[in-house]
DNA sequence: AATGGGTACAACCGCTTTCCT
DNA sequence: AAGGAAAGCGGTTGTACCCAT
């Protein structure tokens, strides 16, 4: 039957809010207060869905709301908190006072994420064809949204605090092999998905995996995990994968290995590639990494060496607190730069 | 001037969470 | 405790606008 409407649409107006329109419903709230937004619209004269009204008023009309461009300052405190929140945007709108969610996850997308994705240039020979979502959104002169897609996790998930975490981790800024013949299907199917990748992996084994997790190596979970981390081992930790066997591999149609998150499986998104070239395409359904065997990113000389240094876990330092301030600052001057 | 690609942002959609009875 | 309504939230879409050709 799927979910009832939020309110009744027939006969409802839609789009563009009128300044008459801002007008009743500024008054109207002036005089009653916020509250009650399915009866407002009734209450006030408007022909909205009280849902509507309420973004409105939200978004635009309060009077605390702040205009204007966003600054080097609010912009900078949208990385740092972006970083260490995500897509937070409520919680990081909550920092910003005047700005709203809204704003800022719009400010994100259609600014910052174009920055970001100067972070990692594929060759166009590593590019995926467009999807066919993709396609209607070039048609339409929406390529940033799709690129935007392919990066949006990028300065959420890789922070010099997840660096310094698993500076110890072996598949950090290490090789890791590709399987170079992935079991047939009806082999990998019988495995479990830990002895499989073990083999798969060439004997890889990691040494930090607390003590009820030995033998299960490439499934470690590690709780400070964001669960959509990007770096290879994501493909062994996203999600709710763990020791249980909840990862399913299959083998792909040509020379790749598909790992699947039986979730994400049954709602035929999530796959993950991982092809046994000297780049490897890592596709989630949503982004697309560019992977290199040797644990880099590709981009240009001034972007290999930020980021180098970034991915560089040899922090001579010896503070960690001040290691991790001092490349967070780093990265948010070279992204405002 | 017309056209099309690209951008910015307001608004919408649908799911989740919280509140209230 | 249960269930429905309201509010919150994040992802997505529509479209006005800018700019280059």
């Amino acid at each position: 039957m799927g979910r009832a409407p939020c309110c009744e649409k027939v006969g409802l107006k839609r789009g563009r809010w009128t300044a008459e329109e801002d007008e009743i419903l500024t008054k109207y709230i002036q005089a009653n207060g916020e509250g009650s937004w399915r009866s407002l619209p009734k209450n006030a004269g408007l022909l909205r869905c009280g849902k509507s009204c309420r973004l409105r008023w939200i978004n635009y009309l309060r009077s605390d709301l702040k205009r204007g461009n966003i600054s080097n300052e609010e912009e900078e405190a949208i990385i740092k908190l972006h970083a260490s929140l995500g897509n937070k945007w409520s919680l990081i709108a909550g920092h910003l006072p005047g700005r709203t969610d809204n704003e800022i996850k719009n400010y994100w997308n259609s600014h910052l994420s174009r920055k970001i994705q100067s972070f990692r240039s594929p060759t166009d020979e590593t590019k995926p064809p467009l999807t066919m979502e993709s396609s209607v959104n070039k048609r339409r002169g929406r390529t940033s949204r799709s690129a935007m897609k392919r990066n949006k996790m990028y300065i959420s998930t890789i922070t010099p605090k997840f660096l310094e975490q698993n500076k110890e981790r072996p598949f950090i800024n290490s090789v890791i092999p590709m399987p170079r013949t992935p079991a047939p299907l009806e082999e990998a199917s019988k495995l479990s998905a830990v002895s499989w990748q073990e083999e798969a992996m060439g004997g890889i084994i990691l040494d930090d995996c607390p003590m009820e997790n030995q033998g299960a190596p490439m499934l470690c979970p590690n709780e400070e995990l964001d669960a959509q981390m990007l770096c290879l081992n994501d493909i062994m930790a996203d999600g709710e994968v763990n020791t249980s066997g909840s990862l399913n591999l299959v083998q792909d149609r040509e020379n790749s290995v598909m790992v699947v998150n039986m979730e994400e499986r049954e709602s035929g998104n999530g796959w993950y590639s991982a092809s046994s070239s000297t780049n490897s395409l890592i596709e989630d359904g949503n982004n697309i990494w560019n992977w290199n065997l040797d644990g880099s990113f590709e981009g240009n000389d001034e972007e290999d060496k930020m980021l180098s240094w970034l991915w560089d876990t040899s922090d001579t330092n010896g503070d960690e607190g001040e290691g991790d301030s001092e490349k967070q600052n780093a990265m948010v001057a070279w992204l405002l730069s």
